[in-house]
DNA sequence: TAGAACTTGAATAATCAAGTTCTATACTATTATC
């Protein structure tokens, strides 16, 4: 029954005859071992420290075929077309996805269902097809990898809710396969997210440094939105100019902007003043937003403007600016989206042209909380234990997702009415939670203290002292604001327990002897010291009451 | 949930207040047009 054991030793192996690699990086190996020895595995590591290989090689070395669960058909692409162009005979890939042909879908799932498949790569939806569902289970994979991982947190809650039933259709699978699930950016609240609703079993949790010693972090405030445009404009002219120069290692940039409309706009204007210059969103045609990230690969162009749509499977490393005209929803966000700077290592800025009006914008785009009402329905045309139809229309969707999210936590057989209070309840905690990711991202664009330490304590990452690239550290604002250890009466990272906003874990200090905490049902939230020391606030809490 | 861009309407020829509309992220399956 059980499988041949591959070792590390014949991943090194495979690493060297198939890859061509003569060691594996940091993270890799623990990664690999921890698949080979049984587990499931979250993987935490930077783009660029080669994630894709600790999925490809045990893959090939276990018995079975992988499945690949990646977001975009594009990614999708990319990968299977690097895994043929590595030439071994043994190496099949495929994907299955809603752009190929009848004819080809068929071959490819056959192929897959006679297990002559090495990877199968899909998105989520495909998996609510039964067809598809059956194929995969006939191929009885040994390994199922989550590309992008957090995707399952970031959208899986209203965006793509198929995200969120993949835990429980890699557990319908059998035997069920070991899950790794892979991913750049995760902050502690969504790495939890993301084991819980993977359903990952004994989870390996590893997590490689979001540090980046080379990105220069800056933040400008603008008072009016046109003033906040002709300030951009300006900084991207001398960036693109310095790029150009010849001084340093070349390249581009990118510029993120909140809507559509304002990609043209913007890239209008900076195409007066000279710069060649490219529009990139979702709502445009595919063969134009290829063409858009082909001329900005090439380094056809300085810049692209971009809503959040561009991004993922960009693997550019000589980006060296990356600006955010407006500000985004969350410093996960942030993060990856400036991530996407400074690959090679070389000397990159990251500037946040930064408005508090602009923060209204994304409370828009935050999802609201249903009624009550809608809610009812939803938990009493949906008794539980049935399965409901897939390609609901978004918004059931959304609902049904909740009312089930719901279900799992009140009681077996309680009534509907029970089953929606629980719903709405947790429908607002997510509010919160976002709410508090917008306020958090606020406060990194207000801090005063060292950037790259308040965006790495958000990760849940402590920088030993200010970094001493960012603006607060070149002003020195930051050395005036840290906090020094003494003043700590907390560890970062200590698991503690407030009367009105419950369980929590400390993520870190900030200037004016304030405790950022995040609260598992009311998300992040920043605290006066003396006032949580004065009035005992804040206790420690013991490891049972953290569970 | 907020804010900006746009439209409407009143009062009168270009202006302003009030009202309205719009705002991101991708998959899939199906239909229309070249």
């Amino acid at each position: 029954m059980s499988q041949p054991v591959a070792t590390l030793r014949d991943v090194r192996r495979t690493a060297r005859d198939v890859f061509g690699w003569d060691h594996l990086r940091p993270g890799q190996a623990e990664a690999i071992r921890a698949v080979l020895d049984g587990h499931d595995v979250l993987l935490v590591l930077p783009t660029g420290a080669g994630k894709s290989a600790v999925y490809q090689l045990p893959g090939i070395e276990l018995e079975g075929p992988t499945v690949v669960v990646s977001p975009l058909i594009a990614l999708q692409q990319d990968q299977v077309r690097s895994l043929l162009e590595l030439g071994d005979e043994d190496v099949s890939a495929r994907a299955i996805s809603s752009v190929a042909g009848e004819r080809e879908r068929r071959e490819a799932l056959d192929a897959a269902a006679r297990g002559e498949l090495e990877f199968l790569f899909l998105a989520p939806e495909q998996l609510a097809n039964d067809e598809v569902l059956d194929a995969v289970r006939a191929a009885r994979p040994s390994l199922v990898a989550v590309d992008e991982a957090h995707c399952v947190s970031v959208w899986g809650h209203d965006f793509r809710p198929e995200y969120l039933r993949l835990g429980e259709r890699i557990d319908s699978l059998d035997p069920r396969p070991r899950v790794i699930a892979l991913t750049a950016t995760a902050s502690p609240p969504v790495r939890d997210d993301v084991v819980r609703r993977l359903h990952l079993r004994d989870a390996t949790v590893l997590v490689r440094g979001f540090g980046r010693s080379n990105l220069a972090l800056q933040v400008r405030r603008a008072v009016g939105g046109a003033d906040k445009d002709r300030a951009v404009v300006e900084h991207v002219e001398a960036e693109a100019r310095r790029a150009a120069d010849g001084s340093g290692p070349g390249g581009n940039g990118i510029v993120y902007v909140a809507t559509r409309r304002r990609t043209t706009e913007l890239a209008e204007a900076l195409a007066a003043q000279g710069l060649s210059t490219a529009a990139y969103h979702g709502g445009m045609r595919r063969a134009e937003r290829d063409e858009a990230q082909r001329r900005f690969t090439d380094g056809e162009v300085d810049v692209v403007v971009a809503t959040s749509a561009f991004g993922m499977g960009i693997d550019k490393p000589d980006v060296r600016f990356v600006v955010h005209a407006d500000v985004p929803d969350s410093p996960d966000s942030y993060y990856q989206e400036v991530g996407r700077a400074g690959r090679d290592g070389h000397d990159a800025t990251a500037v946040l042209f930064y408005r508090p009006e602009d923060l209204g914008l994304r409370r828009f785009f935050a999802t609201g909380v249903p009624s009550r009402d809608d809610v009812l329905e939803v938990a009493r045309a949906l008794p539980r234990g049935r399965r409901a139809p897939s390609g609901l229309p978004r918004r059931l969707a959304r609902l049904r997702s909740l009312v089930e999210d719901a279900r799992a936590l009140t009681r077996e057989g309680a009534r509907p009415t029970t089953v929606a209070d629980a719903a709405v309840e947790l429908a607002e905690e997510r509010r919160r939670v976002d709410e508090s990711r917008l306020e958090m991202m606020r406060g990194y664009a207000e801090t005063e203290q060292c950037r790259t330490q308040y965006l790495l304590a958000y990760l849940g990452e402590e920088l030993d002292g200010p970094c001493g690239r960012c603006d607060t550290c070149r002003s020195g604002s930051a050395a005036e604001h840290d906090v020094a250890e003494a003043d700590r009466p907390f560890d970062v990272g200590a698991a503690v327990q407030h009367p009105e906003f419950g369980h929590g874990t400390v993520m870190g200090y900030e200037a004016d002897d304030r405790v950022t905490v995040l609260f598992d049902a009311h998300g992040y939230r920043t605290l006066e010291l003396a006032t949580v020391l004065d009035h005992g606030l804040l206790e420690e809490a013991g490891e049972e009451e953290a569970g």
